[in-house]
RNA sequence: GAAGGCAUAGUUCAGUUGGUUAGAACGCCAGUUUGUGGCACUGGAGGUCGUGGGUUCGAACCCCAUUGCUUUCCCCA
């Protein structure tokens, strides 16, 4: 047979999972410089806790695992696949990290200090059909605060992607809105329950253009003729919305929030643009407040989606029974910011990950001679490694050569008596006979 | 859920009126060089042309079905 994997699913090369760590790593870094503390949650979740919380597009897409056993016990409904999948089933891959941690939050309440900041680097399955950007399986790299309601929160987590992104070498775009500022447009236009429609249709002014939207509109049951409003709406400053919202407290809140946020934020020294969108609506129906999204900035030479996301979010513990808890969270989107910084050639070299020198023998006894003259390299902290098989020279220098060691140590009997080993540096082809001391002084 | 594209060597791909033994590049193995890699040259191994049917004297090529991958739309972020 031939062999393959999945569809949506991704092998990583050695390569590959270097520079995935790098950024793994320095999200992680920055995330405990502002006292996030890991946890993690396994791949599997009850299946009720999954279900109901991301629409029913979402159950469809939430990946079920089979019941162990005779699963066909409790099937009832043979002839509808939908039902029967929830009856043989009890369990599935999580779809993302926030309701796995909303679960762990109301589970654990007791031990956990309020408020609880933390964060979770793991991977996530949708069963979704993948197209480019988009996989079966990915990462999710989330830092959340819940049980507190300070805006202090949003403005940390501001600064951690204004900080992350500096280290990452490239410049963003940093946006935020306000849900409340879009639920008092909703309620000025004189239809508070049309929120959510409203804020689809806006997500795709990128997307389809004004007229689009004005369509999406009346396809939503809007009345287009409230479009101009709207659009009127988009071009406002914090101090005309003010006034737009002379009759919305809600609208007037979400001003209010997105003031105290710049004000919180007035002397931090962004490296990265923070910009006012009110055209941001974002898809996930459980914020409620602050709204962020990050892009790579137009200085940047790269076409790319959002690389980053998050909210804030009343109540999300609501479902699992622990009510009154509020929380702000922002995510990282690893996949795409990979994406971003092979184009702009950003990575720093790995060569520490990788083998220095090669011990390179002829015989037994010069074999079992490099296996213990490796031994002192990695005592000294140098990366080794010794040729496992009696082969050619000529073989062991090939390998030498494609797995990019730089050095090499040819180890023969005069080298074992004399203690001078053929030390080669394998980018210039120089070579001279050095001591053990001496080629751990010369690669420290 | 809808529409398109692709499937030939380990990999990337060539392969038209349908006609002997299906090719290239890279990779792999060996040799030129029995203690020295990259470069070069020489030779070698490696394929049921995704699978099943059909048309035909004859199919990698045409037709139908099927499976897998992939792209776009819907959707989601």
């Amino acid at each position: 047979m031939k062999p393959s994997i999945p569809s949506g699913t991704r092998d990583f090369s050695p390569e590959q999972v270097a520079k995935r760590t790098y950024i793994f790593d320095t999200i992680r870094q920055v995330f405990i410089r502002y006292g996030f503390q890991p946890i993690e949650t396994p791949a599997m979740e009850k299946l009720s806790t999954l279900t109901g919380k991301y629409g029913e597009e979402g159950d469809q897409l939430l990946f079920k695992v089979l019941n162990n056993g005779d699963f066909l016990k409790d099937a009832k409904d043979l002839d509808n696949y939908k039902k029967l999948a929830f009856q043989i089933a009890d369990r599935g891959l999580r779809y993302d990290l926030t309701i796995p941690f909303a679960r762990y939050v109301v589970m654990n309440h007791d031990k956990i200090a309020l408020p609880f900041k933390r964060y979770q680097i793991q991977p996530v399955w949708r069963g979704d059909n993948p197209q480019h950007g988009r996989y079966r399986e990915f990462y999710q790299c989330d830092a959340d605060v819940v049980g507190s309601n300070s805006l202090l929160n949003e403005a940390e987590l501001v600064q951690i992607y204004d900080e992350v992104f500096s280290k990452l070498g490239f410049k963003v775009v940093i946006k935020v809105n306000n849900r409340k500022i879009l639920q008092g447009l909703a309620e000025v236009l004189g239809c508070p329950d049309k929120m959510m429609d409203i804020t689809i249709a806006i997500d795709k002014l990128d997307k389809i253009g004004a007229e689009g939207v004005k369509k999406e509109l009346e396809q939503r049951g809007i009345n287009g003729e409230l479009f101009p409003t709207i659009q009127q709406f988009f071009a406002m400053n914090l101090q005309e919305l003010a006034t737009f919202f002379a009759n919305s407290e809600t609208g007037q809140k979400g001003v209010a929030e997105l003031q105290q946020l710049f004000n919180y934020l007035k002397d931090s020294n962004l490296k990265n643009e923070l910009s006012i969108d009110l055209t941001l609506a974002r898809g996930l129906n459980y914020y409620t407040g602050c709204i962020f999204e990050v892009k790579v900035s137009d200085e940047n030479p790269v076409k790319m989606g959002s690389i980053g996301g998050g909210g804030r979010y009343d109540d999300l513990t609501g479902v699992f029974g622990l009510k009154g808890i509020s929380g702000v969270g922002i995510s990282f989107g690893a996949d795409r910011i990979y994406d971003v910084l092979e184009e702009l050639n950003l990575y720093p070299d790995f060569k520490n990950n990788t083998t220095q020198v090669l011990f390179i023998s002829f015989d037994e006894a010069s074999q079992l001679y490099a296996l213990n003259t490796a031994q002192q390299l990695r005592q000294a902290g140098i990366n080794a490694e010794v040729y496992p098989d009696l082969a050619k020279v000529k073989k062991q220098f090939e390998y030498a050569n494609k797995r990019n060691i730089p050095f090499t140590v040819v180890v023969g009997s005069d080298e074992m008596a004399t203690g001078l080993l053929a030390f080669k540096d394998m980018t210039t082809g120089q070579q001279e006979k050095l001591t053990v001391t001496d080629i751990i002084q010369k690669l420290k």
